[in-house]
DNA sequence: TCAAAAGTGTTATCCTTACACCCATGT
DNA sequence: ACATGGGTGTAAGGATAACACTTTTGA
């Protein structure tokens, strides 16, 4: 039992636990102005992170500390996300465990400042609000050069396999686009040699889309996935939204997170059903039309309902 | 990136990594017999625990070897859990990291031997399978302590919170029991004194049910209640499969998982509907009955569909 | 008057739930 | 014969998707 990864099992001889570093990774996100943005340092080649600090009684309250000294403005939801521990991550000073968080906050001011900076800068693929079926970056740059790699397969079965793979992530064919498939998308670009941060990346075939450090840009791309696919069963839009909002408002929110475009009447219908809101009795100029009603999220339901969320109503 | 540290919040400006002792915690489950198991170490006081070693390429190969090497079996499925660093959990050596992975097996042999315990001899409460409604250990026992705990709360305002966070949690009133609420229930119970690992138990009012040493029953029910969550929309249960079963074994597995009986036939149309599994052409006997069907799981689903998996027709 | 966005109503369709019933085997 | 579990069909209800249409503002 001595040459297991765990040790002894069951005695209590705790004695040979290894040392490692330990830091803490942040994606910190707002939407402002129907801009989805995330926190970064470093120009955005990082995401916030640093040491795992003993003075805090949790890493959460940490977090929550150190978001808000930095931005002024309440983390309202703090969800853990991963631990990388891989040996390939192992500095100079030893292997390094690195555990990420998401949070959310809302008001970063009306647009993307220093440190915000667009999610879609980093994955413009992922946008295609304003795309319309057959057309946008996907359709132009990725799906001819994902073909290349289809065709490179060992083999019928592999090429088969991997035009599966490509079809299922990017809704190629006849498939359905899946927003929650942040991950899977980076992970195949990555393997397909479109991204810079991959050693079979060749420089002419790179896809649009900013860099990070290291694998910060995966882990971006998990705390993306881990959001769109949390705000479909969970109430945490609106810790991103203001006090009060209009539904158009909302819906511009989740179609910011979700990367699509909702149906209007069905978004509405499903959140005033749900009664997750509850309005303030103002009204809110400035939309270019008539005037909307304010609501406010009914906190209540946080309470109430401890499954149960905001559905998606599919697309256009 | 230098002034973005989580490091700078205090006042006292190191910017070292600390270095912390890391572990291993493992929740390895298993379905024998109609009976959900899981793996322990100790005589059911702990999860198996160990330090986290360095000759493996990732943490999950890790588990993999391990567990294999223990059981002799595969582990169909790893998942990273959730990971502890509580100032509260170190030990004489300093701040531990604990990492905790979900484990699915199948084949354990016949009945739960030495290491592997009922699912529910460690939280009695989570299963109604045999349960009629309006009877069981959570109207017995539960109900009329929980009861109590809400009247001793500070003022209307506080009882009505309890009152709703009982009702919600243990299915109480009109509200659904949801199985997916294991560790929402476990934590209750702690902050009601009734589970011995509270500090605030009193004896003679702790509810049925083995405790584990330090926090590990509460990891286990966070492995139940992603377990719960995931087989909804996910195919995991077949990592707990033998190769070939019937409608009714998969049913059972299920059922065990969930803690509740299903309807029969929506579960049997749900799943041929989808196409998760495929008859092999062989039947089974010794079921009491008339002979059944033998499938498999077809595993091409998993490269088809990322998402959507097994939907659990309600009770009954 | 028209564009733009808010807001209402209705219908078709699909999925879930529930119920009723038949089939094949062992005792 | 009947108990036991396997297996099929179908109708009711609810949720979603899609469409058509009205209302209220500013330019």
């Amino acid at each position: 039992m001595q040459n297991c990864t765990f040790g002894q099992i069951g005695h209590d001889g705790r004695v040979t636990v290894e040392r490692v570093g330990a830091e803490l990774v942040a994606v910190v996100t707002a939407v402002a102005a129907g801009r989805p943005v995330v926190l970064t340092a470093d120009e955005g080649r990082h995401l916030p992170f640093g040491p795992l600090r003993t003075e805090h009684h949790s890493m959460q309250a940490g977090l929550h500390a150190w978001v808000e000294h930095q931005t002024g403005h309440r983390l309202g939801y703090v969800e853990q996300l991963y631990t990388f521990a891989d040996p390939a991550r192992a500095t100079t000073g030893g292997r390094v465990v690195s555990i990420s968080y998401l949070g959310l906050t809302n008001a970063v001011g009306d647009r993307p400042g220093k440190a915000w900076r667009d999610w879609y800068s980093f994955f413009p693929w992922e946008d295609q609000r304003h795309d319309r079926p057959g057309e946008g970056l996907v359709r132009e740059a990725i799906e001819p050069r994902l073909g290349a790699w289809v065709g490179q397969g060992d083999g019928t079965a592999e090429r088969e396999a991997r035009r599966l793979r490509a079809d299922v992530c990017f809704g190629l064919g006849e498939r359905a686009w899946s927003p929650e498939l942040v991950l899977q998308r980076y992970e195949l670009l990555y393997e397909a040699g479109l991204i810079p941060e991959s050693p079979m990346a060749s420089a002419d075939l790179v896809v649009p889309g900013e860099a990070m450090a290291g694998d910060h840009r995966r882990i971006l791309s998990t705390g993306l996935a881990r959001l769109r696919a949390k705000i479909q069963y969970h109430p945490v839009v609106f810790e991103l939204m203001p006090e009060s909002f209009t539904l158009g408002q909302l819906q511009a929110t989740v179609e910011a997170l979700a990367g699509q475009a909702l149906h209007k009447q069905n978004f509405r219908r499903l959140v005033t059903q749900q009664e997750l809101v509850e309005p303030t009795g103002e009204t809110h100029g400035e939309t270019g039309g008539r005037p909307a009603r304010m609501y406010r999220f009914r906190r209540a339901v946080l309470d109430e309902r401890q499954v149960a969320g905001t559905k998606l109503p599919r697309t256009r």
